[in-house]
DNA sequence: TACTATACGGAACCAGAGTTCCGTTTGTCA
DNA sequence: TGACAAACGGAACTCTGGTTCCGTATAGTA
């Protein structure tokens, strides 16, 4: 999936008509709403274990259903990926969140790091998730990545109120570089590893003097 | 251009006949030898541009050339690639040799990181220059990244045995950890820039205490 | 159970990008 | 200058992957 920016298509400010989607009078029928969430279930298999660039065919496949069905609940491909990524910046969100206000401020925002690139190596969309910043997002992925964000920040004030992390690191700088070491996951040189880089950068973020 | 792994095209171990390279009896006609490398000229630019997913058209095109000249110099895209690869490692492992024995060890660590870093904006090649650690590479591109490789490894040394870095970071971290920042570059938040990055990952490698 | 809107499947279609082919041009040498 | 091997150009081919279309199947309802 090309994360080009130049769109040909002509701008096509919302057409005309009705809210698009408050108007669906009749719900979802049975075997509709089973195949939407296997389709999404399927999807996020793949997309973790192989990454985004895999054809749509083997997402159809792994659901059991024609790519036909796919592309009725999800317009495009990328919308698909879409629909995963909010789920899954949603999850890390989540779990910053749940880390707030634990009793080693430091401990827990160095902790998140930790989860952040363990996961990235089980989870290759992960990686894609912090790639994010380029990307035209739909609103709501928009939302859940300021929702991320503004988990991290709250997270990293914590840590440097408690004099655990540097006082001039900002969060955009800490989602870089978490972003950086997921991404690097895919190229990383032999003889190293995903946690000792994190590690390095760990050490950078400390307030210096910090014991490890 | 992929980097995928698994080539359906069946083992084919050096097909048998007389030395490939060394049986071409007259030299280049001269427009050949000229055309050669206006489309490495091109080739490289291009790249450093705009990344390695440039379609060949636009090489040629900017080389003056035909598609067909390209592929009569180079047998694939991803030979064409390779040849100015190598070109860009050669160039960084010179660099770093360059400065070896430099007075202040420690800065002329640092300032390599630096160089590397800078030069990933401008040429975004070299960010896949960092990418080749899963990519199978001909001879001649294994030699250069082993060359790197062992540049890095000499000057990593120096700083450590001056006491400037810390003495656990190994040159595969190293490289690893510069090609993640270079990766970085592509999809970096709003906010904060690659130098504020790699300025963390060297405190990050620095021996506690060191000034920053 | 019959009827209909809804949904399904997957063949066909389309676009983009790498590669090949072949008729034409050109450098080199006698 | 003429002949020919070498090189050129770019249209055409191929392969891959996203998307659409339409005939068929089925859930929901009277």
């Amino acid at each position: 999936m090309s994360t080009k920016s130049a769109d040909p298509k002509s701008a096509d400010p919302k057409p005309a008509g009705p809210a698009p989607d408050t108007e669906r009078t009749r719900p979802l029928r049975s075997d509709a709403i089973r195949n939407r969430s296997r389709v999404l279930a399927a999807a996020e298999e793949v997309f973790a274990a192989q990454g985004v660039d895999v054809p749509v065919d083997v997402i159809a496949e792994r659901a059991g259903v024609g790519v036909g069905t796919l592309y009725r609940h999800f317009p495009t491909k990328e919308a698909l990926f879409e629909a995963i990524l909010v789920e899954r910046v949603a999850e890390i969100a989540a779990d910053a969140r749940e880390r707030l206000g634990a009793e080693d401020h430091g401990a827990a925002f160095f902790g998140f790091l930790e989860y952040l690139v363990s996961e990235s190596s089980r989870k290759r969309d992960l990686i894609n998730a912090f790639a994010v910043a380029g990307v035209e997002l739909e609103v709501v992925a928009a939302a859940a990545k300021h929702d991320l964000q503004s988990a991290v920040t709250d997270l990293l004030h914590e840590a440097q109120r408690a004099d655990a992390v540097r006082s001039d690191v900002t969060a955009p700088l800490v989602l870089s570089l978490v972003g950086a070491a997921c991404s690097a996951v895919d190229h990383i040189q032999p003889g190293t590893s995903p946690s000792e880089m994190l590690a390095v950068v760990c050490d950078g973020l400390r307030t210096q003097g910090t014991p490890r």
